[in-house]
DNA sequence: TCGTCATGCGCG
DNA sequence: AAAGCGCGCATGACGA
C-alpha cells in the first residue's frame, strides 16, 4: 500500500482503530454515513506509520476504545491526531444521560475503572490503565454503532457537541502529558531552601521545621511534643490548656496561646516538605518537565481529575518554579468567576448576566442592589451554588432570589430533584449518577412505620447532602463543558502556528516545538510558546474563550472575561 | 506487616 | 471546625 490508497476511492471520513485479540491492529475505514468501506491490518511496529499516513492524507475521525490507552505511544512516535472519538468516555456520557428517553445500553465491558498504576505505559501495552479490555474491531464497531444510534435519537446537537468536546479533551490531555509542564529544578530548590533551610541529609527534618518544633515544645512545656500526629498533638494541646476539638488550622487560629503561631508556621512548612519537597522533585520532575497524568472524565461532573504528583494541587507559592524554556514564554490565562457566569447564562437570567458585565462579577452583584459589599456578594453567590443554609452565607442567599430569580430557580430546582433522589443534567447533557444503595436504604428506613426520629434525621440529612451535590453538579458540570470547549478551541487555533525555528529539545514530541498547551486546571490554562508568538497565542486564547461562550450559549449575551498575562514563569511576581 | 480509614491541607 | 461543592495525596491510627 502507499500513495495508491488515495486513488483507490473516497478517503475515509472515520477510521476505527482496534487492537486485535492477537498481536496486531485493525483499521476499519468508514464513510461519512458510518458504512464500512475497507479494512486493513497492521502489525505492532507498523501501526503508528499507518495512522500517520491516513492522518496526513485525510485527517479522519479516529474511533478508538480509549485515547488514554492508544494515544501516548502514538505521540511518542511523533504522530498527532486531529480528531477522535473516545468510546470509553462517550459510553459513560451516553449511558447516563437524561437527555435521551432511552439512553445507550450499559455494557460492563465499557465500564471505566480508575487506574491503579499511574506508571508510564509501555509502547501499546495493555493493562496499565486498569481498564477492562473488550477485544477486536467488531466489538468496537458494535459499540460505535450503538453510540451513533443513541446520538441520532437526541433531540438536538448538544450531546454530539459534548461527545466531541470530551474526545478532544482527551487528545489535549495526552498531548499535555507528553509535552509536560516546564519545571525549573533550581528555582524549586531555591524556594525550598529559602523556606525550609538546606536540604536535610539522610531524610531528617529540615532545620527551619526542627526549630519551630522545638519552640512549640518549649512553649507547651512538652519538649517531645508529637507534632506530626494529630491525635497525640491534640492530647498534648489539651494538657497545655488549649481546649480545641481538632488540630486543624482554622480552629487553632482562634486560640490565644503563644505556641499557636509557631505551630501553624510548622504545619505550613511541613505541608510544603511532605507534599512538594525534595522527594517530590526527584520523583516527578524529569528533564525539566513535570508530567501530570490527566484523568479526563475522572470526576462525575465532567471535571478532570489527575493522578500522580498532585498535579491539580500545585501550591501557588511554588508556581514560580514553572519556567518557560529559553526563548519561550507562557501565556497564562484564567477565567474570573467562571461558575456564576455559567449559571447566569445557562439559566438565561438576564439580570445576573448584566451583573456579570465587567471583570468582577461580585462588584456587579453589589451594583444590582442585592447586597452591600463585595465580600457579601461573594459569600452569597458561593452559598447559592454550594447550598449554604447557615451562617453568613446562608443568611445572604435569599437576597439573591429576589434579584436573580431565574438563576436561583435553576439551582434550587436541581437541589430539590437531588433531595428527591432524581437525576439532574448539565447544559450539554451530562447527567448526575443515581443515588447509591445506602442512600436509598436510608430513605426507605425513614419511611417505615416503626422508623425512629434518628432514622428520619439521618435520612433528611443524607437527602440534603445529595441536594447540595446536584445543586452544584449542574453549575460545576456546565462550567467544565465551557472549559472543554475553550481547550478544544485553543488547541485548534494553536495547531496552525508554525514550528519554532530552533527545536527546544530535538528529541521532544513534534508539537512541543510549536506553541502548545502545557497545563490546564478547571478554569485556567498555560500555553507554552516561542517568545515571538506570544501576542498571537494570547489572542488565540482570548478568541477561543469567545468561541466557547457562543458555542455553549448561542444567542445569549454573557461576558466571560479572562485574566491573561504573558510571562516567563507562572509565579505571581516579576 | 499489610490494607483500610480518618485527618488535614493543597487546588479549583 | 470553616459555612457550602468537587478533587489528590501524605500521614498516622487501627484492625487483621
Amino acid at each position: 500500500m502507499g500513495e495508491a490508497d488515495a486513488a483507490a476511492g473516497v478517503p475515509p471520513a472515520q477510521i476505527l482503530l482496534a487492537r486485535d485479540p492477537g498481536a496486531g491492529w485493525t483499521l476499519v475505514h468508514l464513510d461519512a454515513t458510518g458504512a464500512e468501506t475497507r479494512r486493513e491490518t497492521a502489525s505492532e511496529p507498523d501501526v503508528a506509520g499507518r495512522v500517520a499516513y491516513w492522518e496526513r492524507l485525510c485527517a479522519p475521525r479516529w474511533v478508538v476504545r480509549s485515547l488514554r490507552e492508544i494515544y501516548p505511544p502514538l505521540l511518542a512516535e511523533g504522530v498527532r491526531l486531529r480528531r477522535a472519538h473516545d468510546l470509553l468516555l462517550c459510553h459513560a456520557i451516553l449511558r447516563d444521560t437524561a437527555l435521551l428517553p432511552r439512553p445507550l445500553t450499559a455494557s460492563s465491558a465499557w465500564r471505566r475503572v480508575d487506574p491503579v498504576d499511574p506508571a508510564p505505559q509501555a509502547l501499546f501495552e495493555l493493562g496499565s490503565t486498569g481498564e477492562t479490555a473488550p477485544a477486536g474491531a467488531d466489538h468496537l464497531l458494535a459499540q460505535w454503532g450503538a453510540q451513533l444510534e443513541a446520538l441520532s435519537r437526541a433531540p438536538d446537537a448538544r450531546l454530539d457537541l459534548l461527545c466531541r468536546a470530551e474526545s478532544t479533551g482527551a487528545l489535549v490531555a495526552e498531548e499535555m502529558t507528553a509535552a509536560g509542564l516546564p519545571w525549573d529544578r533550581a528555582a524549586h530548590e531555591r524556594i525550598l531552601e529559602e523556606t525550609l533551610g538546606p536540604r536535610p541529609v539522610a531524610g531528617g527534618r529540615p532545620v527551619r521545621m526542627a526549630e519551630l518544633a522545638q519552640r512549640v515544645g518549649d512553649l507547651l512545656g512538652d519538649p517531645e511534643v508529637p507534632i506530626d500526629s494529630p491525635p497525640r498533638l491534640l492530647r498534648a494541646l489539651h494538657r497545655a490548656g488549649i481546649l480545641v476539638e481538632s488540630t486543624s488550622r482554622w480552629e487553632l487560629a482562634s486560640e490565644e496561646h503563644p505556641a499557636i503561631e509557631p505551630l501553624l508556621a510548622y504545619k505550613k512548612l511541613a505541608r510544603l516538605h511532605t507534599a512538594n519537597g525534595w522527594t517530590w522533585l526527584r520523583e516527578w520532575v524529569r528533564e525539566g518537565r513535570f508530567r501530570p497524568v490527566y484523568l479526563t472524565g475522572g470526576v462525575v461532573t465532567g471535571r478532570w481529575a489527575s493522578s500522580g504528583g498532585g498535579a491539580l494541587q500545585i501550591p501557588r507559592g511554588l508556581r514560580a518554579a514553572v519556567r518557560a524554556d529559553e526563548g519561550w514564554v507562557f501565556v497564562l490565562a484564567d477565567v474570573a468567576q467562571l461558575e456564576p457566569r455559567v449559571l447566569a447564562a445557562m439559566s438565561q437570567d438576564r439580570s445576573m448576566a448584566d451583573a456579570a458585565q465587567g471583570a468582577d462579577l461580585y462588584e456587579g452583584v453589589v451594583r444590582s442592589g442585592a447586597v452591600a459589599t463585595r465580600e457579601e456578594a461573594k459569600y452569597a453567590v458561593l452559598g447559592a451554588m454550594y447550598g449554604s443554609t447557615t451562617g453568613e452565607s446562608g443568611r445572604l442567599v435569599p437576597r439573591l432570589r429576589k434579584v436573580f430569580p431565574r438563576a436561583m430557580a435553576l439551582v434550587d430546582d436541581a437541589a430539590r430533584i437531588g433531595e428527591d433522589g432524581g437525576v439532574v443534567s448539565t447544559l450539554l447533557g451530562r447527567s448526575s449518577p443515581l443515588p447509591d444503595a445506602g442512600w436509598r436504604a436510608a430513605q426507605s428506613r425513614a419511611s417505615d412505620v416503626d422508623a425512629g426520629g434518628a432514622d428520619e434525621r439521618r435520612a433528611r440529612s443524607r437527602a440534603r447532602d445529595r441536594g447540595r451535590f446536584t445543586r452544584n453538579f449542574v453549575v460545576q458540570g456546565t462550567a467544565a463543558e465551557w472549559s472543554l470547549l475553550w481547550l478544544a478551541e485553543i488547541r485548534h487555533r494553536l495547531s496552525s502556528f508554525p514550528a519554532a525555528e530552533v527545536p527546544v529539545r530535538a528529541s521532544g514530541p513534534v508539537f512541543e516545538r510549536a506553541a502548545h498547551l502545557a497545563f490546564f486546571l478547571h478554569d485556567e490554562v498555560i500555553v507554552h510558546c516561542p517568545q515571538e508568538q506570544a501576542e498571537e497565542a494570547a489572542e488565540a486564547v482570548r478568541a477561543a474563550a469567545t468561541a466557547a461562550t457562543s458555542r455553549l450559549f448561542p444567542g445569549f449575551e454573557i461576558e466571560v472575561p479572562l485574566d491573561l498575562r504573558i510571562a516567563e514563569h507562572a509565579g505571581k511576581g516579576p
